[in-house]
DNA sequence: GGGAGTATTGATACTCAGTATCACTATGTG
DNA sequence: CACATAGTGATACTGAGTATCAATACTCCC
């Protein structure tokens, strides 16, 4: 799965160095969302000597691509999610952290509906739907 | 206007005090949004004594009333949005700052549906569009 | 109207995410 | 294999937001 990562930055027309096969492999082994500091602390405690700056740059290069997005987190955090390039939105689980993805089931109508209203052009929104997942919800 | 935040602070059982009202008079003489680091611009333009602290505070309080909201501008910055404590989404016009409200036309079939084929109970959501406004548009 | 108790304040120092800089290194193309 | 250059890490910096705490100023109650 990290492998997923490599690929679509060769495919970018980016250098495969090693700090970032690493950086991709940290985010491969997580699931759900992560923040920069996650990131952080994980390659500092395997050691890897990859510096605050990389994985920085990294994220900016993978939002880029799509391969990631940036979720603002109900209490004002930024998180990372792994994902699909196309557009979608996500769907975070509060309890645990599980991202679901959801591709845009209706909400150009509702955009259509604002844009009627307002007289706004729009151009761009975002969505973000918080949540239980399943699991959560059963281990109650 | 300001007088309207500072009705609703009364009825939220805060103290009436001077910062208060001063900052609730910047924020009401702003239309569309505003960053805090607009508002302790203004303060310290017009040389009102009132600190940064206390200008994070009435954000924070303001915003716990739901009388101002937490924005996510497209280029990861936050700004602030005064509004009506109704749930409600937020069109921004990304050019000039200006802001509409605009009421659930139809998000919830959306939030349904995206809980329907993930098994996610929603618990919140979040919405904002990104566009411009007719005079925007007009001006080109 | 005046005092007392307490919420609020502002100054300061701090934390933490993210960015800039720059000399050094490693990649991959020819 | 050499070279041009993309990428790297250390460091220092910025800017938003938070913690602390003594001093202040609301409100309530009389």
């Amino acid at each position: 799965m990290s492998d997923e990562l490599v690929r679509a930055l060769d495919q970018a027309g980016v250098r495969l160095t090693g700090p970032r096969r690493e950086i991709a492999a940290l985010i491969a082994r997580r699931n759900g969302h992560f923040t920069a500091a996650d990131l952080i602390a994980d390659a500092s405690k395997r050691r890897l000597g990859v510096g605050r700056a990389t994985i920085f740059r990294l994220l900016d290069l993978l939002a880029e691509q799509g391969l990631v997005e940036r979720v603002d987190l109900p209490d004002g955090r930024h998180a990372y999610v792994p994902c699909e390039p196309s557009h979608h939105h996500h769907l975070v689980c509060v309890s645990c952290g599980a991202i679901a993805e959801v591709d845009d089931c209706g909400i150009d109508a509702v955009t259509a509906e604002a844009s009627r209203r307002s007289g706004f052009t729009i151009e761009s929104h975002r969505l973000e739907l918080f949540g239980r997942c399943p699991n959560c919800r059963a281990a109650n």
